[in-house]
Order: C-alpha cells, then structure tokens, then sequence
DNA sequence: TAGTGGTCTAGACCACTTA
DNA sequence: AAGTGGTCTAGACCACTAG
C-alpha cells in the first residue's frame, strides 16, 4: 500500500541545496512515510554521521530543527524519538489576517473618527494612566477589494512631548502602525475571542448584527514598557479563517 | 528614563547556562532596551565573535535562534537587523485549548452517542470516499472542573480491517487521539472560526443559543495520507481565549 | 562502562553585497 | 576588493542514561 516514494536517501554534494536541508528532508519524509513512527527512536547522531558522511555539526543541526519543529524530541544520553502529533503543538499564525489590510493594492483604510477625549476606567487601566487621562481615540475601516472586512478601535495615550501619537493619527495605513514606519513600538500582546457583531459593527461592515466575528485585541508597548495603544478588530468570521497542520507536513522553516 | 539594568554584558563560562543562551538572551535584551531598534544593524558575526570572546558557530547559532524567533533577519552580504514587530509574525499556540481535555484531574469525556451512519455528500468529500459508504459517528462532551465546555462531533472511516475505529470507539478520553496511544495519524489539518452555538449546542454547553463560540475543525489522516477522521470542536469563546505576544518579549525556546 | 545527546572550538570555503 | 552572512569540517569535552 506504500506509495512508491522518490525520495533520495543520499546527500548530494554536487546540489545548491544545504546539507543540513537535504538531511532534514529526507528524515522527514521517512518519518511521513512511517519508516519511523511516533515513539520510534532515530538512529544515533553518531550514526547519521557515517550514513550520510556528514560532520557531527551537521546532524546536530539538523536535529535541533527537526526538535524546534515539534517533529521529535531528544532527550539526553537516551536519544532521539519520533514525536506523537498532539494539539497542543499546533500553532496559528496571524499572516493572513495582516494580508487584510498590508496588500497594498487591494486594501484600503478610511478613517471614520479621530477625537480627544478622556480615559474611562477601563480604558485607563489598560493604557496603565490615571481615568479622566486624555488619549486619543480612533476607529478605522479596512477595506479589502471594495468590501469592508475589518473594523478597528484604538485608544493611544496622549503625551505633547511624545511625537507618535500626532503622526499616529495621520496614517491612513495601518501598515505603519506595524511595519517598522514607526520605530517606537517594542512589543505588544494580543488575544483572540469570539464573538457576535453589535449593530454598529454589523452596519460598517454590510453584514447583520449578531453574526459571528473574530476579535483580535492588542496592547503595544514602547521601549520603557509602558502601554502606548489599546485597541481591537473585529473581523466577521466569513472573511477569515486561521488555518494550519500538525504533524509531519510542511515544508522547510527558515532555519 | 532608561530603568537601572542589570543586565550581564559577558558571558559567564562558569555558568551552567550555555553560552549560546547568554549570548542571545544579551542580544535579545539589548533590542528590547533599544540599543538595537528596528532596522539597526547588529554587529557583524566577527565582531561579536572577538567582543564575546565565542567561537564563529556559537555566534551562528545565536543568529539562528533570533532569526528563527523573528527578532532579526539576516541577509548575506550585508548583515543581521532587528526587525520591526509585525503582526503576521504573532502565531497563537492551541495549548490551551488541548489543556481543557488533558488536564487528567479537572477533565472528563462523556460519550454522547457512537453509532455507524452512511456517509451524507459532505462527510464523503472530507473523508475521501463514496457516499454512502458506511462511517462511525460519535459525539462527546468534555467537562472541565465539572462544567462542560467543549462539544466535539467526529466521523470516522468504517473500515473492518482497520482495527484503529474499534479501538477509537472505546475512547471516552480524548489524549488518546492525539497524545501517541495510537500510532496510526500522521497529520492533520486544524482549522478554527468564529460562530454562534445552535440550540443543540447552547443546550449541552449550558449557554444560551447566539453566543459566540470558537469551531475548531479537524481531519487527520493516517500513513498513507487518507483521512480517517473528520470533526469539528465548539467551545464557548468565554470559555476559551488565544493570548500570544509579538515583539522581542518571550523566554527561551528549546533550541 | 558504553552509548547517547549537548555544547563548543578554530578554523575553512563559498555566495552575496557594496563600493 | 573588502566585508558580510551561509555552510561545513573534524574533532573535543561534558552530562546524562542505561545495563
């Protein structure tokens, strides 16, 4: 029941593909092909070694990325094993939601309001300053290929002596917000939940009020760690899905 | 306005931390204190070599990791930069959502129902056969700490010489599936959205039909890469959240 | 004690970029 | 041509696990 496999199980020098990738490859596709299965051990890197005549460094490399990718696990002075696929390594990433607005031609960004006002309670202890602090308050809407497909509030702390916030509201593209325009911004944390459209957001994004949608929530933070922006999108769920795999599948990591 | 750091700026060969971690918890500090920032170039591998007194493969390494991170990016021939925070970068893990029926002492798996139905257009197309071939059902719902919060749909391939469905069909807890037991799944494809519970689903949840929840799709495929099991997770959003950060913030990886 | 993975050295050669 | 990162060697020593 095998496929019949076309997998090469020697290392070509003459190739312009690495070593490390060509070794790893073809442990991989062993490993797909159930040569080795979960719980199975690798041969030794000692081993691999005289298999594939490749430096000790080789193999090392070779299996610290197979490891990083969940694929196997070593464990010292006992070896190295064939990991079971489980959930809980399955991750998602967020690239194609940052194509729903960084797609430069198909995507646009109006802006809807940009105003003062002063931080409620809430607000307040997200931005980490003291309620009736003025912050800046913007709503956004993206646009993708004519349809509006996110839905953007933000709340910035307002500091005279701090230039971002007024180049802040002058982006029409959020692309800056992220993208390295701005070099303020070190590190941020975000959440995702579900949820169902309010009338306001059902309305700005022609779908219909109680429909679910994704909320994707960030606070950035700047280089003295303080809180610069709060805010949230929502993205109703028929114009996103976070997709991925788990397990052996997938072509090769940047390594 | 900088905060007093203490942050070593050597590394310590007494240390049982190894020096590829020291040299790249230095670096990942110095870009989060803003020494670096977005777009800088970091020193060139010789210089770092000769100013931490490593080794050019330590260094490497330590490229590696920040590369692999997402922190920096290396390019050939004109050097390693810090690399602005972006969203598409942000990838969520789905730990949390596998600790809800893993968590051995607090989780609990009640059969629903299990029976042997003949596959309707849909479950035929996921699972790679003939319509109306004969597939197992089963329905769960997981309880954490007493209440439930996950509901789980699955069909299965009815294969008589397949040994897996019998077997699978005992299963009243869900590790099995995924956690090793069975070595018979290779990969699988996860998909999530957002939606509203039904009234089935509001009523086994004890929610209310209309809130929003997650839906987490699932097909597994065994080792000649025919689907065995196609189903589908519906957890409460208020019972379930996706955190992660981005930016240089985050411990050490496995390495 | 033998075998395993974990770390590290001190270079080498190459490909690429910039000037 | 000079400088950069990309790959690789041929070992070394260590920590850990197992019989």
């Amino acid at each position: 029941m095998t496929l019949g496999a076309k997998v090469a199980d020697t290392i070509d020098r003459d190739s312009y593909i690495p070593a490390y990738v060509q070794l790893a490859d073809i442990l991989r596709q062993q490993i797909a092909a159930g040569v080795f299965k979960p719980g199975d051990q690798l041969p030794s890197e000692a081993q691999l070694c005289r298999r594939y005549n490749v430096s000790p460094m080789t193999v090392r490399r070779v299996i610290n990325m197979l490891v990083d990718e969940g694929v196997v696990v070593a464990i010292q002075g006992r070896g190295t094993f064939v990991k079971p696929i489980e959930l809980g390594t399955a991750f998602f990433s967020l690239q194609d939601f940052q194509n729903l607005f960084t797609n430069q031609e198909e995507s646009r960004v109006k802006l809807l309001e940009t105003r003062i006002l002063t931080a409620d309670q809430r607000t307040a202890q997200k931005l980490a300053v003291e309620p009736g602090r003025r912050v800046v308050f913007i709503r956004r809407l993206i646009f993708q290929t004519g349809q509006p497909v996110l839905y953007h509030k933000e709340y910035l702390v307002y500091d005279p002596y701090r230039p971002l916030i007024e180049a802040e509201m002058e982006v029409t593209s959020l692309y800056g917000l992220f993208s390295g325009k701005g070099t303020n911004l070190k590190w941020g944390e975000l959440s995702i939940e579900a949820t169902v459209l309010t009338e306001e957001e059902a309305e700005l994004l022609k779908s219909s009020a109680g429909t679910a949608a994704f909320r994707l929530e960030h606070i950035f933070y700047d280089f003295e760690d303080h809180p610069v922006s709060w805010g949230w999108f929502i993205c109703p769920s028929n114009r996103l899905r976070f997709r991925t795999t788990v397990g052996v599948r997938g072509k090769e990591r940047t390594g």
